[in-house]
Parts: structure tokens; C-alpha cells; sequence
DNA sequence: CTGAAAGCGCTTACAG
DNA sequence: CTGAAAGCGCTTACAG
């Protein structure tokens, strides 16, 4: 007997087991239309081929003909947080159920965004979940859309297009934010931004803004040396907010772009004798479960539960839906979470 | 003038231009062996009904086609980690460099995980780097890279086979740091488990058995109450670790299977008055660049280095071989790193 | 009940 | 220099 070839195809299958490409693909697929499914001799012999071969389904030919690819993907920011593990994770329960496959698409340097969303215009998959601040073009979201890609997009200003908007409402929240600071009786208030924040485009600053547009609402003065682009990396958000305390005037609130750096900061403060909230009040942006951790409990804005089905749910309902369903507006609005640290 | 087709092909693109489907590939890819591309004229004439209609190659039909997808994966176990986060940033940054495409594919609950090696089995992608513990079956690895997928597994036991092997030597570098707990006089060594750990199979639970094993070497008593099955979630190993701490027998060392919990056991020592390492040694597993920023700095078990360059290089040269590259070991071992928790 | 055949969208060796 | 044609692997309406 001859080596298998190294990929097997359906006519390696058919030949073996002595019936057409047909039968085969029948065989493997069950039959449409309540046809009857081959007599269980056939169905042995073919199994049996199947299995002497080891014999897989190639992707590509079986998409190509079916005009679906049978994966969907997230796309979001880097580095990845409890959000997008979570939305993974409750993505790949619904896919489970369907027999899909889930990808994710962490967006990472400038190049690696356009290569991932090559992902989505060449068709490696029927669907996708944009978490916020991808910075997908609108149009050419729109384009995905009219082409049949089945999307949900979270995005505070978008109109609907073809495809869903999940609103947050995160300026509204991050100012709310500082107006509690503001309120508290703070002036000095430290921001950590995200790298590079400040040339954002205005849509995905919303954080930084909102921190700008409530102290001038205030006739606070803005002070360039409280901005600190340290928002994505824990030790520089340490070491940054430890230099913040060690000026001759120190800020006495810290608003943070990310939970995570919020948490440095408490740590920060707390380990040269800075009293939370007393000494530096601090709040994060985010709300994810570690905040719940440090002592005290992290101040914060964001979504109150880390709870996608929603979403995930509207996603394949748009996969499948037969006729392509109207652009849709969610709401899921983040809130100021007022805890113990500001 | 009619409306362009939901999804317009390259007949649409020949159509509209009034060229061959041939001369619509050779202007969109260019010319293999040398032949002259297209003249300017038609090469214009193409790319202006190419943009007219919004034309975008499908990938099915060129995969089908040209036997290969241009997309690459990296598997690892949810949720993600600073390690994956960087591997995917170096995937990301070679798979730019060629064209291609990189996704992500977390490993969730029971399921996802057949999810995820359909995507490997059915070639939706050319390689795949495998980070530790995916609990893919060794034969089915032989088996993906005898069909020609190219693949670098992270696994201290298997032998390669048509695929490379990254050895950590986990187990030893645990084994090190328990030793190292031993070794300072403790007797009472807890552990934080990922949950399940103990009913891993054996290959999977290395860290867990490291601190079986070396205790058990020393004639210490295994003490199933401080085994606790906390280590992939941060609020339930700090509530853990502070419940330890307020009973009448505490332990006076704490080994975590991950760094993340050993900073909450950490928090949770401090919070409670317990000195670390004084009244409470702590050690992680998995060197996260976290560890470096809590006070006492984090002493813990893991590579020198967030850097995964050899092991990308590894995959890319394995797709661009023309002829099977042979399986190869390649070393990365983790060391003990001893810093002030313990 | 089964098989021959068409065709999904693309690339490319080949003929003109 | 360009186009007609074959074929990648699969599915499925249709003929027998």
C-alpha cells in the first residue's frame, strides 16, 4: 500500500472506500433538504477511510463553497485586560454552541492594525466584535457591513451603519469622575494618560478630555506636569506617581486612564506613608475586578458588570439572520463607581 | 450605471476594466518568474475599477488556490498574560515584515479548546506557536506537522516531531524556588493552585508537584489545608491568603503558581500587619514584569526575559523553508530569581 | 440511492 | 502582451 499523501483530500477518501466525492462529503456533512443520509455500509466504509488517513476538512475549499468561513473575531487594543478575556470568553461559549471558532485580534503597533483588519476585509471571518478605540475608519466600517460582515461595534459617537454601536457613554462618566474630585475639594489633580494620548484624535481621548474639560470648567488652571503618559505600563505609573509625591507640591488626587495604573498609584502613595484617600485621593477608568482588591477599594468609572451577553448575543443574531438586519443602538453605559480610595 | 455587487470579484473588476480575470491577478500581485508586468495603461484602467467598486481579494479563494492562508496563530491558555501580550507583539512584528496576518487563540473552558485546534486541524492558519500547558495531544502535534503545519510548542517533555520544542524547564526551576523556601528555615510552605491543578495529569502540573516533591524530600509533612486552589484569580487569592494568616497555625512561606496572586498574597500580608518576608516569605511563579514593581520586590521563578525572538524566528523559518525543516529542541530555561519577598 | 458535474474566487502555466 | 483554461478542495442541485 502506497504512503497516505501528506493532506488527503475527498477524492483520497472516495478512492479508498470505492465511492464518489459526493457520497464522501455526504457521508461527513449529513445530507440537505431531508434527503436520506447513505445506508450505514457506506457510511462504515467511508468512516473507516476517514480514519485510516486521518483525514481533515480543508477550510479553504469547504469556504470558498459554502461562502462562510465559520469564525468570528475580537478586535482590541493591546495589551489585553479582564474585558477582552471576558468577551472571549463568553464570545466563544455562544461560537461553541454553533460549531464556530473564535480568533482574537490584539491591536498592537501601527502595522499590526491594518494587518488585522485585513482579517476582516479579506473574509477569514463572517463576524467581529470591535472593542472601544480600535480606530477602524467609519467607512470603511460601513463597507465591511454592506459586504455581509456581521458586526458589533463599540463606540461612543458612530452612528450605525449596517452594523451595531455599543454606547458607554465613557466621557460622560470619566467627567463625572473629576467633577467628584473637584467636588471633593481637590484642585491639583494628576492625570496618566496613555501614551500618546494627547494626539489622538478627539474620539478616543474621551478620558484625557474629560480630565482637561471639567478643571477649565472650573477655572482650573491645566498643568502640562501633572499629565503623565505612563497609563499602560505598572512600573512607570509607580515610579511616576512616587516623583508626583516627592515634589515640593504634590497633587492631592490622581485620576488614572486605566485601572491598573490607578492601583500602582494607591500602592505608590501607600508605601511612602501617603495616606488613600486622606493624602491622595485616587480614581481609575475601567472598573476591572482587581479594584475590588487593594485596600482601599479603587474609586472608579466603568461598566458595573463585566458582562458581554448582550453583545455577544446580537452578534449571532446577526450571523444568523437570513436577511441583514438594520444598525442597532445598545446601550451599556458607564458609570462613576465610588468606592473608598477618592 | 448598476449597483456594484454586495461583494465584487476579480470577473467584476475584468468586466468593468475590460480585461482578462488574468490580467486583474497580474496587476493586483504582479508577475511571477520575471514576465513583464502589465503596461501602465491597463494597470490603471484595473486599479480604477478596483477602487470604483471597492474591490477586496477573498481569501478563500486565494488560500484555495495558492495553498496557503498568510495567517498565523498563537495558542495559549486564558486568560491572557504579560507573556502572551509579547508574544503576540513579536508574532505581529515578523508576521508584518512577510505580509501576514497573526491571531490570537486563548484557550477557554473544555470546549474552546477543541474550537481552537479545529482552527489548527482545518488550516485556517500556516503555523502556530503553542505556549505551555495547551493540553494538546502529542500525536495530534505529529500529525498537524506532518501535514505541513508549521508549529513551536512550549513543553518541557515532548520530543520533537516535524515540530519544535521549547524547553523551560519548569519544573526544575520550581523545584528551586521550594527548596529556596526550605532552605530559609520554612516548614509550613503554602501553596496557591490554578484551580484544578491536582487533577491535572501529570505532565501539567509541574509547579504543584515541585512543591509535593521538595517538601516531601525534606520529610515535611504534606498539609492539604494550605493547598489552595486560588492562583487565576486575584480577589480570591488575597481573601486566601488573609484567611491563612488569621488562622492559629499560619504558614510562614507562600509559593504561588502565579505572580499575580503572589502580589495579592503580598497586599493581603501587609494589609494585615504580617511583614514580608519577615513574618511572611512569598514567592510567584512566571517572573511577570509586575513582580518588580511591589514592595518587597517579587522573588520568583521564571525566563531572565520577556523575549521571545529566537522562538518567532524559529516559526517564520519553518514557513519559509522550501523543504521540512527537522524537529529541533531549543533551550529557555527558567531560573530562580531571588528578590525581597523571600 | 449514487455519481457526474458545476461552480465558489482565485492564480498561473500556457497558447496565441 | 493578453486571455482562455485548468484546477486548488469542497458542496449540492440534478440526472440517472
Amino acid at each position: 500500500m502506497t504512503e497516505p499523501p501528506a493532506r488527503p483530500t475527498q477524492r483520497d477518501i472516495a478512492r479508498r472506500a470505492g465511492v464518489s466525492t459526493a457520497t464522501v462529503s455526504y457521508v461527513l456533512n449529513g445530507r440537505r433538504g431531508g434527503a436520506k443520509p447513505p445506508p450505514e455500509e457506506t457510511r462504515r466504509r467511508v468512516l473507516r477511510a476517514v480514519a485510516e488517513v486521518g483525514y481533515q476538512v480543508d477550510h479553504a475549499g469547504r469556504s470558498l463553497r459554502r461562502r462562510r468561513t465559520d469564525l468570528v473575531a475580537l478586535m482590541y487594543p493591546a495589551p489585553s485586560s479582564p474585558w477582552s478575556d471576558r468577551l472571549v470568553e463568553q464570545l466563544q461559549a455562544g461560537a461553541a454552541e454553533r460549531g464556530l471558532g473564535v480568533v482574537a485580534l490584539p491591536l498592537g503597533g501601527a502595522a499590526s492594525g491594518d494587518a488585522a483588519l485585513r482579517v476582516l476585509r479579506e473574509r477569514y471571518v463572517d463576524g467581529a466584535v470591535l472593542l472601544p478605540d480600535c480606530g477602524v475608519d467609519p467607512a470603511e466600517l460601513a463597507r465591511l457591513a454592506g459586504r455581509g460582515l456581521a458586526l458589533v461595534v463599540f463606540d461612543d459617537h458612530l452612528a450605525p451603519d449596517g452594523f451595531d454601536v455599543v454606547r458607554q457613554d465613557r466621557a460622560r462618566a470619566c467627567r463625572a469622575a473629576v467633577e467628584h474630585l473637584v467636588n471633593s475639594g481637590h484642585r491639583r489633580i494628576a492625570y496618566l494618560a496613555h501614551p500618546g494620548e494627547d494626539r489622538w484624535d478627539t474620539g478616543r481621548s474621551v478620558k484625557l478630555r474629560g480630565h482637561r474639560d471639567v478643571l477649565a470648567a472650573h477655572g482650573i488652571a491645566a498643568d502640562p506636569g501633572l499629565v503623565l503618559p505612563v497609563a499602560d505600563s505598572r512600573p512607570a505609573a509607580y515610579a511616576a506617581v512616587r516623583d508626583l509625591l516627592l515634589r515640593p507640591d504634590p497633587p492631592t488626587a490622581v485620576l488614572s486612564a486605566t485601572d491598573r495604573a490607578a492601583i500602582d498609584a494607591v500602592w505608590a502613595a501607600r508605601d511612602h506613608g501617603v495616606a488613600v484617600p486622606e493624602g491622595l485621593a485616587v480614581a481609575g477608568i475601567g472598573n476591572i475586578p482587581e479594584g475590588l482588591v487593594i485596600t482601599p477599594a479603587l474609586t472608579t468609572v466603568g461598566a458595573r458588570e463585566l458582562d458581554f451577553s448582550r453583545e455577544v448575543a446580537r452578534l449571532f443574531a446577526r450571523l444568523d439572520a437570513t436577511a441583514p438586519l438594520p444598525g442597532e443602538v445598545m446601550a451599556a453605559p458607564w458609570e462613576l463607581i465610588v468606592r473608598a480610595s477618592a
